[in-house]
Order: structure tokens, then C-alpha cells, then sequence
DNA sequence: TGATAGATCGGCT
DNA sequence: GCCGATCTATCAG
């Protein structure tokens, strides 16, 4: 049972990736299950330089371009995963990076996954989060309303003066436009340096 | 605290 | 070949 509709990721990825915020997204393999508090995410879509859509379908990004409501995963500079909430209708090829998590569930378990450091620094990275909840390359593609290994669900009120918004981090490209959303003054996000203000 | 280099590999110019 | 939606260790101040 997952409380969240296709219909809510059927819509404009810019739309979508603020509501992200505040949700818990979960893993679970056998009975281990961990989970954290979406606290930072980036939209990117078709029309955008910076995204891996920009050039249209390609056996990589493919899953980028499912119906809303998959997972997109990848693999960035040779080693580290990071993980996309995919976004509008099937060939579309918008997504949402989530970029940090607030550690909820599973504490232990993520500590075994990351080794031994702050707590702070389990899940405030898009990478770190891929490995704190043990999400790889086996769950590309995954259905997000299907899964008994994955998913996300409604769980924490944000009110919109709680969202701050910025550039993005880490691209080279499309660098001006600001959609990074992420909780003003958590201790849970990222150390990106994003370009812009705010 | 801030800057820098290295790890490591798939996809594309 | 080149470079990336990153992270970590290390070194300078």
C-alpha cells in the first residue's frame, strides 16, 4: 500500500520537487528496512542542459524517461550511485535528484553502510544517501508504487516559507537556473555550493 | 575553514 | 581521449 498516486508524479517536475520535501523515502531488504526525511532535491528535465535527458533516450538514461513515479539510478564519475525520482509522463525524461535525507528509520544499519562518522553526515550528499539506504544499480527502473524494496510516502508538513530555493550543485551547464529546493536551516543537507543566493 | 587532488568508469564529443 | 548531477583525505593557513 503506497499512499502516493501515479497522478502526483504526472505532473511538472518543477512542481513536483518542492512537494518532495518532508516525505520519507524507505528501503527494505528482507526486514532491514531504513529510511529518511527528503530534506534537499533538484529537478532537472528534457529542456534542460544539464540533465542526462538533454539528449534524448539512450540505454543509460532510459529509465529517465519511464511514466512518473520510477527510479532513475546511475552511476556518477565511476563510483558513486545517485538516485532520481522520475517526474511527468512516460518519454518525457524530467526526474527529481534527491540530494539529502534526514536519517529517520534504520540508524545502525546506515552507520554499518557509511562507516563510522557524524550522523550529519550519513545522508547529506546524493551519493551518501544511495549508500546509506543500500540503493544500486539493481533497483533501476524501479517502480516507486510497486516496490517492496523502495518507496516514498507522505510524511512531514512543510510549510512553504520552509523551503529555501538556489542554483544547483555540481553542473556545468544551465548553472543560472534555481532548482535546488531544500529545508531552510537543516542540519541534514548537503555542502553543495550552489552559484546562485538565497 | 578552504582549496586541491585522487579514485575510477561509462558514455559521448 | 575527456569529463562528469561526487566524496574523501590531505595540506595550508
Amino acid at each position: 500500500m503506497n499512499p502516493i498516486q501515479r497522478s502526483f508524479f504526472a505532473r511538472p517536475t518543477l512542481e513536483v520537487a518542492p512537494e518532495l520535501l518532508g516525505m520519507r523515502l524507505w528501503s527494505r531488504f528482507g526486514r532491514k528496512e531504513t529510511s529518511g526525511i527528503i530534506v534537499e532535491v533538484e529537478a532537472y528535465h528534457q529542456l534542460d542542459e544539464a540533465s542526462h535527458s538533454y539528449r534524448g533516450p539512450t540505454k543509460r538514461n532510459e529509465a529517465m524517461f519511464r511514466e512518473g513515479g520510477h527510479l532513475y539510478v546511475y552511476l556518477i564519475y565511476g563510483m558513486h550511485y545517485c538516485m532520481n525520482v522520475v517526474t511527468e509522463t512516460a518519454g518525457s525524461g524530467a526526474a527529481v535528484l534527491i540530494r539529502a535525507l534526514e536519517p529517520l528509520d534504520g540508524l545502525e544499519l546506515m552507520r554499518e553502510r557509511r562507516g563510522a562518522r557524524p550522523d550529519r553526515e550519513l545522508a547529506n550528499g546524493p551519493a551518501k544517501l544511495c549508500e546509506a539506504l543500500g540503493v544500486g544499480p539493481e533497483l533501476q527502473g524501479e517502480d516507486l508504487l510497486a516496490s517492496p524494496r523502495v518507496g516514498i510516502e507522505p510524511c512531514r508538513r512543510i510549510a512553504d516559507s520552509e523551503i529555501a530555493i538556489s542554483t544547483r550543485v555540481g553542473i556545468t551547464k544551465a548553472v543560472d537556473a534555481e532548482w535546488r529546493f531544500y529545508l531552510r536551516g537543516s542540519e541534514w543537507v548537503s555542502k553543495g555550493r550552489p552559484s546562485g543566493r538565497s
